[in-house]
DNA sequence: CTGAAAGCGCTTACAG
DNA sequence: CTGAAAGCGCTTACAG
């Protein structure tokens, strides 16, 4: 490995010099400048990152950490792309990403925090000691997607749930539906929760009573839960008309289960998801949903983060506008 | 922060002691042990993997290099699970994952060179080199699922890409098909090329001559791809009954292509996919198709890299195995 | 503008 | 078994 201590050799100067000119700080005259970077050039010098975040204190390294009930995290289309954009954004800024989704985060945290790196992003359900744990640590969060509880005193970045869910109900009811199914995520988790309650007021304004029965609870928001809800809400007493499904996972769980009764989609029963993933523009009947912006989500995360180790200390609560896609579905 | 400094001041001995006894290396008493593990204890002591790192020139963390002309590769399903299974089996053992997926991989190579990676997992389409970079650089490399170029003294894994394709064309051939349309990935993918070769091998030995007219090549193997390929192979003089897609998003664009000119799929023309991704099973008509094995890809590849780390040169070809999942578009 | 020196937090021979 | 010392490759005051 090439070192300063070659470079000045090779150049005639000290390291305390060659270290001013490729760190571009301090002073140095032009003449010692060109002869260190030639040499360097000529040695292909790479400095040696560890050696001076020593020093620094700092990285460049942000860890992504990933944390829910399903798992692995990382390989669900909604998250990947969130991966995959803070990725991109992170690098853009300088920053390089190490990802992390322990089937149980409790392992991961010691090993994330011996990894020096400069801040994390938590995205899934974040539980509130994961987070205390990093602040204790001095290490900069910010949270992704969903929160289990929302008092933290750190930024993060979620979709406009409420609203999201909100124009979905409204545009059901304005097709005439008047009893619409709510398929509701895990229980403890807040976006689905904002979700529901969008759910609520949208019937509220409308003047149609709130029944109970109509929501159906799932702690795994995949294809069998949607199924399972959907098979619980058409063998209601009084079935609803079109389902409102916390995620696309679950309404195409949902259009499936009710497709193999027999049903029609949307002629007996509409669907909307929540996400607008992939695959919901390409399944048959393609899927009437809210869209969240996965790409904008890692982008601010990243964004926020930054912020955040440049010295910043506003905590900032950015909610995505979503927007309602509606296709055949409905 | 808490340093070997402090807890040697706190127990009474010295650095090189409480080094000794913290790396579990050479020689102490059990009585320096005791009082050094306590006071470590008591402060919350967290080593600092970067000096550590500096010495035993070993960061235990491991590059995952996505490179390919979709992008950004990793929110793909096929390489999510493959991330997510490596970023599963280098946790268990003892390392860490930084995922590099720039769009430009030339843009990233100083960066993760300047890493202090102790090696790299290059997924997707490997271009020789860039693995001569790394070579150069002495870091240990590990090749997952294309290559360009074949002939690298590197370990790789792979599937059996032409055994697969074998088997799905035998498989259409038993059905009763005799001509067989082909849907070709990027020219210079040797996956879709061994691919290729399956399907002639196929086709050989039951003596069924090969037209190129029924081979159409795709250079972006997604939905659209797909159906764009479709669109060729059925309005061509004497179509196919059948068609293998190259992976199973085109087989799917293809699928899509067919049920919209009004034909139906198996009925006038049967499908089959590769890659056997999550969707493949939701969609409707679910994909015959033949299934590779993400997980095992993204662990074998972390294994063979920790072997070159613990100082094995050998150079393994690992081949896995796939299997043929036959259900309705056939 | 420049170099010697101290130091980041650890590991590793080495002498006792 | 133990401690002093050197060193990993860099950065950063500081004196000249």
């Amino acid at each position: 490995m090439v070192t300063i201590k070659d470079i000045a050799r090779l150049s005639g100067v000290s390291k305390s010099t060659v270290a001013r000119i490729l760190s571009n700080s301090g002073s140095y005259s032009n003449e010692s400048k060109e002869k260190v970077l030639k040499v360097a050039k000529e040695l292909n010098y790479k400095p040696n990152t560890l050696a001076r975040a020593m020093i620094t204190k700092k990285t460049n390294n942000i860890g992504f950490v990933l944390h829910s009930r399903i798992h692995p995290l990382i390989s669900h289309p909604f998250f990947a792309s969130i991966v995959a954009s803070a990725v991109g954004a992170a690098t853009r800024q300088g920053y390089s990403i190490m990802v992390f989704n322990d089937k149980d985060i409790q392992n991961s945290l010691e090993n994330i925090q011996q990894k020096k790196l400069d801040g994390i992003i938590l995205a899934g359900y974040v539980d509130k000691r994961i987070v205390q744990e990093f602040k204790a640590n001095d290490i900069p969060v910010v949270l992704v997607n969903d929160l289990i509880d929302i008092k933290f005193e750190t930024s993060y970045v979620i979709n406009d749930d409420f609203d999201g869910c909100f124009q979905a109900i409204n545009y059901l009811l304005d097709l005439g539906h008047k009893t619409i199914g709510f398929i509701h995520g895990p229980k403890d988790s807040q976006s689905y929760h904002a979700r529901f309650l969008g759910y609520r007021e949208a019937l509220k304004l409308r003047q149609i009573e709130y029944d109970g029965k109509y929501v159906v609870f799932q702690d795994v928001p995949n294809i069998e839960g949607g199924m399972n809800a959907a098979k619980q809400l058409i063998t209601a007493e009084k079935p609803p008309t079109a389902i409102f499904a916390g995620n696309d996972m679950m309404a195409i769980g949902a259009i499936k289960e009710i497709k193999s009764q027999g049903l029609q989609v949307p002629g007996d029963m509409a669907i909307v998801g929540f996400d607008d993933i992939e695959f919901s523009s390409i399944y048959e009947p393609s899927l009437t949903t809210v869209r969240t912006d996965r790409k904008l989500m890692g982008e601010i995360a990243v964004q926020e983060l930054i912020k955040q180790l440049d010295g910043s200390d506003e905590v900032n609560v950015i909610k995505l506008p979503t927007e309602l896609i509606i296709r055949e579905s409905t």
